[in-house]
DNA sequence: TTTT
DNA sequence: TTTT
């Protein structure tokens, strides 16, 4: 079990890429503030790395905006790779199989949108080819 | 382990009570949207109960009102009770011990709100006293 | 956004039942327990009714038996029905869309079994037909 | 909001340290893995990095073992520091706030377990003092 | 008894 | 590199 449920803001416009296997994928930092403010203090937020596949990456691609506060549903991945020393460096990213407005007036999108491929959100383990490596 | 993470709005304005032991207790009903609406039809909603404990009920009781959208993380209770025949039935209710505007004008509030006892959110098992029993 | 997250144990065997469209539906319920015991008293628990659709049922129905901790996630449902004076009724379950052991010896299961089908859980909000009623 | 869940493996027996206010930490990698496995393949897995606080650090490391199987409750961190390059580098962790066995033999012991200070988790975000920085 |  |  892998379950990751974030509330918070677009850090900026999302960025849409696709694979050579010509799946699209979406991504964007979301700025996630930290209990209430302390007095005198700024909230602090953490900054997380979301990556979004398929049908989703498209209607948050099309949707979301800088600023725009959402939520995601997902699974914590850790990705390894090899620094130009040859160094192992790990980067750790939120997979979100479901995306949500969390803003009143944007919220009302969903009751206009009848894709009936959005109802189906991709599951949880994406079943990537060899060949769907992330393009970044 | 029982956790629970909604999103969705109230279906009317909350309300708050006290038990005998004089602790807030706040309940309202979330209308929880299911997926996308099919093509003709209404979107479908679950209704759930939710009960909040204490400095988070006096919150929820001061900004929460009736079609604002909110997120809210607690745990499922299953409470049984006799009817007036005598036979057992159960209820069914969320206690959240955590609360949030999903909702943009509002969520400004979080960065303004700066009580130090509601950024410690009472925990998901709050210890109840006997008489600590739901006044309703 | 619906997400429930439990772990607990079957209070007896599952059942698997078929509806009138042969989609299975297998169906127990958990006892959950809270927190933990006090000085001299036995631990409470949350009894939570749980339903599993088509392929999870069969795993569940073939690998769950009374007594056996597992964790589920799913979402929470709330159907109403007319009791047989023509009153209102409300029953709340938890419908589930992954499921896993929660025990050493039977999560080695997991390893072995390699339905390409069980890879892909039934998204949370199962595409019931019209004649897709629950059996009970 | 920023919640996790997780349910996996101890891959090493759990760290525990102190920071210079004499608060302990405990750390401890989950191996999590993704869904099941593919015909004539290995089941892959995400390494995420845990990190418990105060009472709680201190049951995980009295109990807690190498290849235990546990569930965890928190949030995801992410920290930033710089290298010595003096390049900016992100550390991402789960800092849990709930813990528990996920296996049946270890499970009994939180019937036993009566400290009502574990009954009361520290909240989800830690009131860190100045000096409480991770000491490692 | 239900929200947008 | 960060959002309101």
């Amino acid at each position: 079990m892998n379950k990751v449920i974030l509330m918070g803001r677009l850090t900026r416009d999302p960025e849409l890429r696709y694979t050579s296997n010509n799946l699209a994928v979406c991504s964007f930092t979301l700025a996630v503030n930290r209990g209430f403010a302390k007095q005198g203090e700024e909230r602090q937020a953490d900054f997380i790395p979301i990556v979004v596949w398929d049908k989703q990456a498209e209607f948050c691609s099309k949707y979301f905006t800088k600023g725009l506060q959402v939520a995601v549903v997902g699974r914590i991945q850790v990705r390894s790779w090899d620094d130009n020393e040859g160094k192992k460096r790990y980067t750790t990213e939120v997979v979100a199989n479901e995306v949500y407005f969390a803003d009143s007036k944007k919220s009302d999108i969903a009751d206009k949108v009848q894709d009936p491929q959005l109802a189906e959100p991709a599951d949880g383990f994406y079943p990537l080819e060899e060949d769907d490596e992330l393009p970044f």
